[in-house]
DNA sequence: TTGAAAGCGCTAACAA
DNA sequence: TTGTTAGCGCTTTCAA
């Protein structure tokens, strides 16, 4: 092609790639364009990342396509990638920690130009692997307890402030929350949230907290069988998630309790559909989308060598109050 | 590392790879695997794509991550093409046709070794640019009128038969059936598949069928407004899709008639969470992560030269019965 | 502003 | 069974 312009292929990259050093005069590089055109030539990328040691690729890792959380964060990863030219590169590791020490491994070797991690536990082989590598990394939604890199996520703190304030408002005193598993650090963050608030809001009441063994409806379900079936029983369940809250409400149905008007339930993160269940659940929204594209634009940040200050970036999540809230009922 | 091991980096690689031209004596490939974990050595998939003109990576085109039936999809391919050692690199069109354009030409440039593709309209100049193209395409749930590729998705056919048997069953002979967008082949395959049924089990009977705008709640609740809202409404409607009858649900509750008393409600695909809404969805169940994994299979089968017969794949659906549909009152 | 030459890290073809 | 040589298609360095 180059021959087909006149010039000498190293000319030709150059009137290509207007960045690279070594101006090129106007007129050549317009025959150039015309050639390519002609003979619809792309640069091998496969060629040109030996030579310049980047892939044009970037890694994203999540623990489970399934959860309904990751599609929209996927998605806004992707755009903002594609947008600036960049491939993604998808891995899933189901959940299990080897699987993402093997993923993660091979992502490296295929020489991926960065890391979105979406599945760090709290303590993640795969993320401290990472720590001298050079390779830029961005964690989102979850987090190991110590890490250098930047974490993108919903402000789930505020979420969980809002949602017992309202339960609270609404005159509950008895109040469970369902936590989740403890070796997510979105576990940890909202309980921790829940208890300062629980201090603020209700100093020196008792309060109950339940782990259940996972975020899914199953975990809920069992969890919340137990401290519904007592006597004494809460008036309102805060959940750790949307999962957990399902699993809430079937042990409401089993137990032939009513939502909200013997109890009321709080979910978190506002999947798809939790404005048709029934009743439709009061949870807290994140704008995973958002968390996606700004994941994205931070990495594209640190690969260009800017500067990325905060490196914790929270967005606004906002109590979405539906069907499944109501005043503590006097009864109790 | 061909160094440590004290033999030609010629021989390093040919010890690395089994399949390659040669044998290689077992001692000396002990060497070399020793001397590659030592030094960690993971051959650059990068060189060894320019010298093989092979990159290891699949494209994987898909209209819209946040509709739920991708997901699924989505990891069963993701995850049979780990396995089989390759990467996949993720494309989302939007549902727009020039992104599908641009995004199929992108993943082309970069050399791709396969492509599958969930976006295509029944019109897609992306697929028909594909199809001398020599690159290995398999298409996953939507497909042109008219192209050469494998083809893999869910027995709607099957699907609305049981569907409508279901209805007629029940007693139904008013019976509505609210489409989808015509330039998708779901919709056209769902229709006709209804029409035979229609023929066989109501012959003569008339028949209504309304096209709706899109695959979206808003499509079908605008669709079943007009439908619902005059005389001699239908006591049934078929859904193209759960979204439509989602749509349909909410007009329902707009004008304050019942489901399933008064009326009953059939989808197709079985979303998540569909169990849960109000009331739960009967719906047609197709098994999505089965569909990825099976045009990735196929994907593999065609790379590898082997032949691939049937060329077209429709996975077994089933219709789930929920509490949507009732028989048909007598009332009316 | 452009050309010449070298080389990124592998593996294919051929020779020993 | 192993070594030699060459070259995949770019971009970079150096020289003109």
């Amino acid at each position: 092609m180059a021959e087909l312009a006149g010039v000498h292929p190293a000319t030709a990259s150059r009137a290509l790639n207007p960045d690279l050093p070594g101006r090129i005069s106007e007129e050549t590089t317009r025959k150039v364009v015309e050639a390519a055109r002609r003979l619809g030539y792309r640069p091998d990328p496969t060629a040109r990342s030996l030579r310049t040691r980047r892939s044009g690729v970037v890694g994203v890792v999540v623990p489970d396509l399934l959860n309904p959380v990751l599609p929209p964060i996927v998605r806004g990863i992707e755009e903002t990638l594609w947008e600036a030219g960049l491939g993604c590169l998808l891995a899933d590791t189901d959940n299990r920690p080897d699987r993402e020490t093997a993923l993660v491994e091979e992502l490296r070797a295929r020489r991926c130009e960065g890391l979105i991690i979406a599945t760090a536990a709290r303590q993640s082989e795969a993320v401290a692997s990472l720590i001298d590598s050079g390779i830029p990394t961005v964690l989102v939604t979850r987090e190991p307890d110590d890490h250098p890199f930047p974490f993108v996520g919903g402000d789930d703190e505020a979420g969980v402030e809002a949602a017992l304030e309202h339960l609270v408002g609404l005159g509950h005193r008895r109040i469970a929350y369902l936590t989740g598993p403890t070796d997510l650090s979105t576990t940890v963050r909202r309980l921790m949230a829940f208890r300062q608030m629980w201090e603020r809001l209700l100093p020196g009441v008792r309060r109950t907290v339940v782990h259940t063994e996972g975020f899914t409806v199953a975990a809920g379900r069992k969890a919340s069988l137990d401290l519904l079936s007592g006597e004494d029983r809460p008036t309102a369940i805060l959940a750790g998630n949307d999962m957990i809250a399902l699993g809430v409400y079937e042990t409401l149905q089993t137990l032939g309790i009513d939502c909200p008007r013997e109890i009321s339930v709080v979910g978190h993160n506002d999947m798809p559909f939790m404005d048709q269940v029934h009743p439709p659940l009061t949870t807290v929204t994140i704008p995973q989308y958002e968390v996606g594209r700004e994941a994205a634009r931070l990495l594209l940040d640190i690969r260009e060598g800017r500067e990325v200050t905060p490196t914790r970036r929270l967005l606004p999540t906002r109590l979405v109050v539906r069907g499944s809230t109501a005043p503590a009922s006097v009864a109790h």
